[in-house]
Formats: structure tokens, sequence, C-alpha cells
DNA sequence: TCAAACTTCAACCCATGGGTCAAATTTTAG
DNA sequence: CTAAAATTTGACCCATGGGTTGAAGTTTGA
């Protein structure tokens, strides 16, 4: 990538955070190209230049907020915590992500159905990919023992509704910091998978 | 309210649930008048004879989803059921009203902000009417030594984030029954909040 | 220095869709 | 039966906003 070209690159990606700051304002439709052009002191004639359609912006902000919760999910994978550490890791890892990468996040919850098939498509793969790591994660604490039994699926949706609910009403003034809130969402939500009374490692005969 | 003044609301009531569908479909900005006014082989200006705007109609359909979910916890409220089976009942109320009234209420998570100000602010409060209640019950648990102390709003939150989120995924072709799925979100929720060893009844002295 | 490549711009195009309205049609009540 | 009220219609208006374009201005590299 020669010099013109990173600059481009970089100009859309500038172009990018101002666009989900303003989808995650007002909405993707709400929020019109040439607002979005202003707040950069573009024409919309010249934004153009750098991006190839509305969609092409939404896109990238799902893709790039995926991404970032992936990176983070990743890392954890492969911790090498036990089960009931990563999956804790994961929702405070999600919520912190979710806050710090507020518009970015905010447009992918609120502005979900106005992806077209085509891009949806490959956001919908990369989700699904971070449930599975999520899904593994929790058979393997079902099979070790710690955690009880119980239908990963559903409960992988339950938590993920609850984290991300939290981009609805999370203020930065409110009366808990987003670490507290990230805390007790993890040990809230873990609690009740675990076996009450661990099993004793299983012995021979 | 004479026979035609009747008929006017029966057609708008009809009206709404259509544009419920049709919103919570596509949302608010993909469904258009016409089409809604199509559907029930309706002229799109004659439709306009029974309501007054586009608005008019997304209002419509918050303000019955409010007032069926205010419907339901006013009346677990008054049941007199001990705190920890009340709030088991309001999340299990809670996701069956959202999958029954599947439309009425997805259009009101999806097309949260499009609301218009003086609109919203109506239901605005009566979500915070519904939110009250619950933060009655939890801190009567509290005070009764049935919940452990928790930060009441935020736990609320994290609450309908799970409960509301069943909107996005719920399918009735799905393994589990809407009754299980809102049996297994109800145990869940309300386990961590229970105290583990339950006090004995403060005794004098 | 200068031509080629890159960037910006403003005017323009046009499909969409909310909302209006006067006239036509239907219903109702006396 | 008839006039007034209620209802329906479809043509129309028009603001909005995504996207295009060709020319003008700017930067770059030889």
């Amino acid at each position: 990538m020669n010099f013109r070209e990173q600059r481009a690159a970089e100009r859309k990606l500038n172009i990018v955070k101002t666009a989900a700051r303003l989808f995650s304002e007002k909405g993707y439709h709400d929020a019109t190209v040439e607002e979005i052009a202003r707040e950069l002191k573009y024409t919309k004639g010249s934004i153009y230049y750098y991006i190839s359609s509305k969609q092409d912006l939404l896109f990238q902000c799902h893709d790039q907020a995926m991404n970032m919760l992936l990176d983070n999910i990743k890392k954890i994978k492969d911790s090498g915590l036990p089960p009931e550490q990563m999956l804790k890791e994961i929702i405070k890892g999600h919520i912190e992500t979710l806050v710090s990468e507020f518009n970015l996040i905010t447009v992918t919850l609120v502005s979900d159905y106005e992806l077209e098939e085509n891009y949806a498509r490959i956001i919908i793969e990369k989700r699904d990919q971070y449930e599975d790591i999520i899904a593994g994660i929790i058979k393997d604490g079902i099979e070790k023992g710690v955690f009880r039994k119980v239908p990963v699926k559903v409960l992988i949706n339950l938590i993920m509704g609850a984290a991300n609910w939290v981009g609805r009403w999370y203020s930065p003034e409110g009366p808990m910091t987003m670490e507290e809130i990230a805390c007790f969402y993890s040990d809230y939500l873990v609690q009740p998978l675990l076996v009450k009374d661990p099993q004793p490692k299983k012995k021979l005969s």
C-alpha cells in the first residue's frame, strides 16, 4: 500500500468513525450522508470519493465492531484460564468493548436489520463464530463438572441480551463505573451456572 | 361513543395491528404507509381518514405494548406472592407477553429511538412506572432478607436486557417451547439474587 | 516546470414516500 | 326518496436524501 492509498484508507477510517457516531445517535436512516460529510468539512460529493455507498459505511461499522469483539474473545480463549474465569472475562470484555467503542457497537445493535443481505451474511458469520467460541467454553465447563447442564444456546442468548442492553442505558455519569458494572454482570450471570457443591474430581472406582 | 365512532376505532385498531407487523418485520422507515394500506385493501389516502400520521401509528404500537406489560405486572404486584415468586412471574410474564404480542413489542424494541420527543415522553413514563414496580419488589425482598443487597437499577437493566433480547432470536420452531424458555430465564435470573442461607427470621433478642 | 494523477466541489438527477385535497361514491336518517 | 353526513379515491404536491458527473483545483514526481 503506497502513501496515497494509505492516506485514503486513513480518511475512510475517519469517515466510518464519524458515521458510527451519527448512526448511533440518530439511527441509520436519520443520519444523512450530507451530515456525515459536513461534520468532516467535506461535501457530499467528495465523500463518495472514499466510500461506495451509505450501506458500505454501515457495513464497515458492523465489521469493525465484530472484529473488536472477536479479537477480545480469541485472546481469552487462548488464555488457559479455567472455564468460569474465561466466561467472566468474556462478559467483562464484551461490556467494556461495548462501552469503549460505544458508537460502533451501538450501531450494530440499533441498526441491525438495516444491513442488506449480502453484507449481513458476512457479519452474521462473525457473530456465529463469536457465539461458537462461547458455546465451546460453556460445554467445556459442563464436561469438567464446574458448570451444571444447561441449554447452551439459550444461555448464550440470555447473557448476550443482558450484556448488549448495557448500551441502551449506560452513562458515564451514572453512580457505578463501567468496571463495576462489568464485574457485577459477570458475577451475576456466571454464578447460577456453577455447580453448587463442586464434584470432587472423578477418582477411579 | 356511538356506532360510527366505534367502528372507526375498530378499524384504527386493525390498522395499528398491521402497522405493527410491518414495522417489526422491516423497521419503521422501511415500512411505508402505502404498504400498510395495501395489506388492508385500503388506499393510502383513505388510511389517513383514520390516522393522523405515521408517527401516530408508531406511537399506538408503543402505547399498546406498554399497556399490556403494565396490565400484566400490576396483576402480579397485587397477587400477594412472596418477592422471589413475584419476580419470577414478572420475568415469565414479560417474556410470554413479548412472544405472544411479538409484533407489537418488537416494534418498541427495534424502533425505539424513532419516536418523536412528545410521544416518547408518554412512553418513557410508562416504562419508568413498569420498572418502578419491579424496583419496589426487589427492595421489598431485600428488606425481608430473602434477596441479597444489589444495585437495584442495574439489576433491573440486566434482567430487562436479557428478557427483551428474546424477541431477537425466539422462533416457535426452536427446540424449546416458549414456556420452557420463560422458566429457564426466570430461574436463572432470580437465583443469584437469593440469599444462599436464608436468614432465620429475626427473633427477639 | 509541467503533465498526469489525484482530490474536491457544486450542480444536478431522480426515486421515494409522507401527506393533502377536491371530487366521487356510499351510507344513513328523516 | 332524498339530502346530508360519512367514507373512499387517486391524482397531486413537495421535501428529502442517496448517488452521479464533469469540470475545476491541487499535488506529485520526473
